[in-house]
DNA sequence: CGTAGTTTTGATGTCAGTCAAAATGTGTGG
DNA sequence: CCACACATTTTGACTGACATCAAAACTACG
């Protein structure tokens, strides 16, 4: 999904309200584009970090989408989650300076470059932008509270439905349609991600298709009632998925 | 689990190596101490506090255990983790200002509190402090991932094994046995944090004791072979639950 | 148009859930 | 110290949702 040129700098793009900038003056916008850097372009498949790579950098999605996964020695994944544009990648690594999770571009992006040392140093420097990382990584540990309440208790048909409102929320906030999207994961990266197999998620989908909620053709989804789909998670916490909400 | 007097300051705190004051200078430590007020008892069953409570504060363990939980409009509940002296509770409240889960005590125990206000601002005049707070963040993420992956594609053979494995982990890095402990949480919660059934762990325990693996009678566990338990989890990502080791 | 990758559909099996009851533990008052 | 009530845990029999195995249909790309 492209959004922004990808060479516009933080004080022009469209995404600052959701990314890092939000909350800061105009001059302190300045001083952030200042030290991101090298806004680095990936094809599809192609990898940003992999699992146990030095951390430089944190990354910010400036177009396109991600995976990020766990690998385990067998070779078997765990899908953490997907990216959209805005959104910051890598934060894993805070504690201890490495990559715990792999992240692969799932169609051509492009990404800001954000030294950790450089950031580390303006937050001293600029309260506003201290508090604004920790808003973003508290919005980070609860939207993996909301994995794990997904992970924990819910039906497949239950799993399908949160994750079609997830991306419509997100997609929504982003300024593009919430009913109307194209999925940029196959189904075995939905799969993965909500711990089913690909079978079950084509049979989930088909249902859901049948019954008229949603119109499912290959990668296309259009939700037609999205107050069915949201009766379908109703007996869940507060509210689906709900870090994916703008920064407010 | 007693572990240091609840009237201890930070300076003194057994704790500190594991907590907020890793890697300050000792006047740092001491100017921590100053904004941290009121150290709070609990008893068995209270709540620390509650979902959709404002957040004035963050709460460290001082003794006792701690278990946080997502609830939905049923009153059904996902259990998010569980948390041992040493440990940091409430980040989840740093996007909003508001708790996304409650927290209640497994037994007798003690808080320290930490106002956010003043945290925030003994950041930006201590940047050892800001990085530590940024390490204690990611350590946080990371043990959210890996319950992404303990939910995502385990048995509950492996689910059991991985849990009484990172309890051990945990246990012996706070300096008390990693064979030996007892458990202050009842088998409805275990159950619950791992996506299972009361009947399923039961069940599960029941075999690990037969099999001489373990041997558990009611809270008491006492683990014979830590690499058979080990085995059980060896497909699995890097390490179980690495997040539990204490931070260097 | 042909090949490889992805998704869908169908038939069967199994692990964990559900229902039910017994066993064990915990606390209270006499 | 015992008796009783109540909560927690264990054990057993049965069921069901999702996984597995297998093959067909669809898509994409050279």
């Amino acid at each position: 999904m492209e959004f922004a040129p990808a060479r516009a700098s933080c004080p022009d793009c469209r995404l600052a309200d959701l990314c890092l900038p939000y909350g800061l003056h105009a001059n302190e916008v300045k001083q952030l584009a200042r030290i991101v850097k090298n806004k680095r372009l990936l094809k599809t498949d192609e990898y940003l970090y992999v699992q146990g790579d030095e951390c430089q950098s944190l990354y910010a999605v400036k177009s396109g989408s991600f995976r990020s996964f766990i690998a385990n020695s067998d070779g078997a994944e765990q899908t953490i989650g997907f990216y959209l544009p805005g959104e910051l990648m890598g934060l894993d690594s805070l504690q201890y300076g490495r990559f715990t999770c792999s992240t692969v571009a799932l169609e051509t992006g492009a990404v800001c470059d954000v030294p950790l040392s450089r950031l580390n140093e303006l937050c001293t420097e600029i309260p506003g932008l201290q508090i604004q990382m920790m808003r973003i990584l508290g919005k980070e540990i609860v939207a993996d509270h909301d994995k794990i309440v997904l992970l924990g208790h819910r039906t497949a048909k239950e799993r399908t439905a949160t994750f079609l409102l997830m991306l419509s929320r997100r997609y929504g906030a982003l300024g593009f349609s919430n009913t109307a999207f194209n999925l940029s994961m196959r189904r075995q990266d939905i799969a993965n991600f909500l711990g089913l197999t690909i079978e079950t998620v084509s049979r989930q989908l088909a249902e859901l298709n049948k019954q008229g909620i949603i119109t499912v053709k290959q990668r296309g989804v259009q939700i037609n009632d999205l107050d069915l789909l949201r009766a379908i998670v109703e007996h869940c916490p507060t509210q689906p998925l709900c870090a994916e909400q703008p920064l407010s």
